[in-house]
DNA sequence: TTGACATAGCGAATTCGTTCGCTAACCTGA
DNA sequence: TCAGGTTAGCGAACGAATTCGCTATGTCAA
C-alpha cells in the first residue's frame, strides 16, 4: 500500500521560504549563504533543493535577469496556517481552541502582546453579535 | 554533511499516539484496527511502527499481559507542546503570539471558547502582575 | 497433545527528502 | 576572443520512515 504524499512542508523548504519571506525575492547565491550557515551544505544541494521546491510549486522564479531571482510561492501566513491547521487536525482533533490555549499557558507572552489579543477578541466576539443579528 | 535526526514526531507515530490517547493503554489488535482503516495497511506494519516506537521510547508496553498492552511514553499535551514550539520557531521566528493570533483569526471559536480564552488572559495578566511586584 | 489461529519479530524492499560530484552553459574583464 | 570564476542542472548515493513477507512463538479448544 503506497503514502499518500504529504502535503506537508519539509524542514529545508521551510528554512528556504523563511529566507525568502525575511528577504524578498533572492538569487540562489543569497539563499545558500542562509542554508549554508545553518546546515553547512554544499552550494549544488542549494541549487537542487530550489529545483525541487519549483518543481513542487512552492517557489517561482524570474528567469530573465542573470543570476535567476526566485520567490516564495506562499506567504508565511498562508504556511502559517498549513501548518496550524495539520496540528490542530492531528493533535487537538479538530480543535483549535485547545491549541491556542495550550500555546498560550506555555510561551510568555508580553503585556503588550495580551493587551493586542484582547483586543482581537474583542473584534471575534463583535463579529460574532453581527452575524447573529444577520 | 549528515543530517540531524528530527526530534520530529512523524505522521504515523501521531497516528498511533492518538489511537493510546483516546482508548487508553491498548493491545496491538486494537491500535491495528485503526492504522487499517486510515491507511489499509497490513498487521505487520503495524507490529512493526509500535516496535519502531518502543525503540524510540514513545511507548512503553506491558508484556506480562498476553497480548502485550502498549501505552503512550508522552502526553497529547506535551506532543502538542513540542509541535507548538516547533512551528512557532521555524514559521513564526519564536513568536508564540504570532501564532495564536494566526490560529485565532484562521480558526473559528465559539462565544464560550472566546469567554474560556478571555478567562485564561485574565489569569495571565494577573500573573504577571505579581511577578512585577516579587 | 495438537491443529488452527493469534501474536511477535526480523530483515529486505520502497519511497521520499536531502546531499553532492561532475558537467554544461554563462558572464566578465583583460 | 577566451581564461577563470559563476550559475544551472542532472543523476547517483544516503539515510530515515514505512511497508510487508515470512518465520517463530503463544494460546486454546477439541
Amino acid at each position: 500500500m503506497p503514502r499518500t504524499p504529504s502535503t506537508q512542508l519539509t524542514e529545508v523548504e521551510l528554512q528556504v521560504l523563511n529566507v525568502l519571506w525575511d528577504r524578498g525575492p533572492s538569487p540562489v547565491r543569497e539563499i545558500h549563504k542562509a542554508l549554508e550557515a545553518s546546515r553547512g551544505t554544499n552550494y549544488s544541494t542549494t541549487v537542487k533543493m530550489l529545483s525541487v521546491m519549483l518543481g513542487k510549486g512552492l517557489l517561482t522564479r524570474d528567469e530573465s535577469k542573470s543570476p535567476h531571482v526566485y520567490r516564495a510561492a506562499m506567504t508565511r501566513k498562508r504556511a502559517g496556517k498549513r501548518m496550524v491547521d495539520d496540528i490542530v487536525k492531528k493533535v487537538y482533533e479538530g480543535s483549535t481552541m485547545s491549541l491556542v490555549m495550550q500555546a498560550l499557558s506555555s510561551g510568555k507572552a508580553s503585556p503588550q502582546e495580551l493587551a493586542e489579543l484582547r483586543t482581537l477578541l474583542d473584534q471575534l466576539a463583535e463579529s460574532q453579535t453581527q452575524e447573529d443579528n444577520a
